[in-house]
DNA sequence: AACACTAATAAGTATGCACTTATTAAGTCA
DNA sequence: TGACTTAATAAGTGCATACTTATTAGTGTT
């Protein structure tokens, strides 16, 4: 069968995910080298190294140098989230976003926090407590620990106003992050502030970032009930 | 202060983010031109192009065709999730793999899994309920539904031998996923599966996929207790 | 002032070409 | 036989160039 002169990384890239989904190819499989593609598609070697990279990027094939392209055999779920700024987040949804400032003191990190840092022992950092709410009911509660060696202004901002996270949104980016998600029994302080039961299951992200080697900021987030982490690939 | 000749597009992106980091672009603002920077940092504007695009892809700038290019006024977190086959993933800590069959029906999919394949009615589908063991103890417990119109093959699998989950990735390429996290009390069922307390909060992953438009499967992964889903970006 | 048309603009794409790099396979020597 | 060197290979990169496309800004018309 002749292929049509398509041109364009996608259709290039639709092409052979074809070949793929409709097993010419199963997983392990060897895929022709880019040249021969090209060849066959009447296309350029980039063209198709570019449909190629978008496949490889998202999980779909395994290139090595000299090694050729293969359908990759354990393919891994690969998903890309999107974790908006909170307040970003409530106001999508349609509610009326406000924040609240719970607590804010200097003290030291406790292990957990020295260890999201990668840290060898513990620092003075600021820890500030806040909730954020929808339409005026606790959406999220969260427990962040801002290092005031990386980040000295943060102690002239009056965090009342201005939630931490935006703050640091505006005025410190990072460059790396790690992220844990787990569930957690909401306990009688967060049960309180649900106003749930104290056995309900909480969805729970910590997020650590860092300048290049220099820790910025780690937070808990403890969403309340029903919250659902979401993405559509 | 000249720049050193760089080439390559990772050293100039790196050239790029560094002067966000430094807050010489701050959020919001318009970047020169692909071009004035080609000339800059004395390379052609595709390795610019380059560059520019996989700031694009981590969120980092914005980029619109005549409007150029503008740091993320809003930048959102973004990860990329890598979910293994729940088999690799015991495999990789040290721990024995085990699998153990536990239900295995058709019926008619419920009104929270038809909504999943975002199907109007329900449909027949085969249920799979089965548990991924660590060293012989239970890690995940899944509840799987399977379409028989799309895979009908499903039904000459041994699935007591080899999990659903193996079979369809080596079998069933798909094109959409969709996954959704959240925390969920234990109960009866699971407290006596995992020992744990009915009260314990668990870890849910649900995915859901499709080729194309068919609905290939569906499943609720319930994790043990402790279970955490970390990415490193 | 509101609307539509047009021109300018900056990113995006496609291509040919030359060169680089990681990796594997083959060949060579101890 | 095994360890080391070398050559072949296929993906990856960089560049010059030409062309496409989405979007904005400006122009003019009603």
């Amino acid at each position: 069968m002749t292929v049509m002169p398509r041109h364009s990384w996608k259709s290039v890239r639709e092409v052979i995910h074809g070949k793929i989904l409709d097993a010419t190819f199963g997983p392990g499989d060897k895929l022709p080298k880019d040249e021969v593609f090209a060849e066959e598609l009447g296309c350029a070697r980039a063209t198709v190294q570019r449909a190629m990279r978008d496949l490889a990027d998202s999980g779909v094939v395994e290139r090595r140098r000299k090694g050729g392209t293969h359908v990759s055999s354990a393919p891994v779920t690969r998903a890309t989230l999107n974790i908006p700024i909170t307040r970003h987040e409530i106001e999508k949804k349609g509610s009326v976003y406000s924040y609240q400032l719970i607590g804010l003191e200097e003290a030291e990190t406790p292990y957990a926090v020295s260890a999201n840092f990668e840290l060898p022992s513990a620092l003075i950092m600021l820890r500030v407590k806040a909730v954020h709410m929808a339409d005026g009911r606790p959406y999220i509660y969260e427990d962040r620990w801002v290092s005031t060696q990386t980040v000295p202004e943060i102690l002239n901002v009056d965090l009342a106003a201005e939630s931490a996270n935006e703050w640091l949104v505006r005025n410190k980016p990072y460059n790396r992050c790690d992220l844990r998600f787990y569930a957690q029994r909401a306990g009688a302080y967060h049960a309180r502030l649900f106003e749930c039961d104290e056995n309900e299951a909480l969805f729970v992200t910590e997020r650590t970032t860092w300048q290049n080697r220099a820790p910025i900021t780690s937070v808990k987030a403890v969403a309340g009930p029903g919250y659902q982490l979401i993405t559509r690939a």
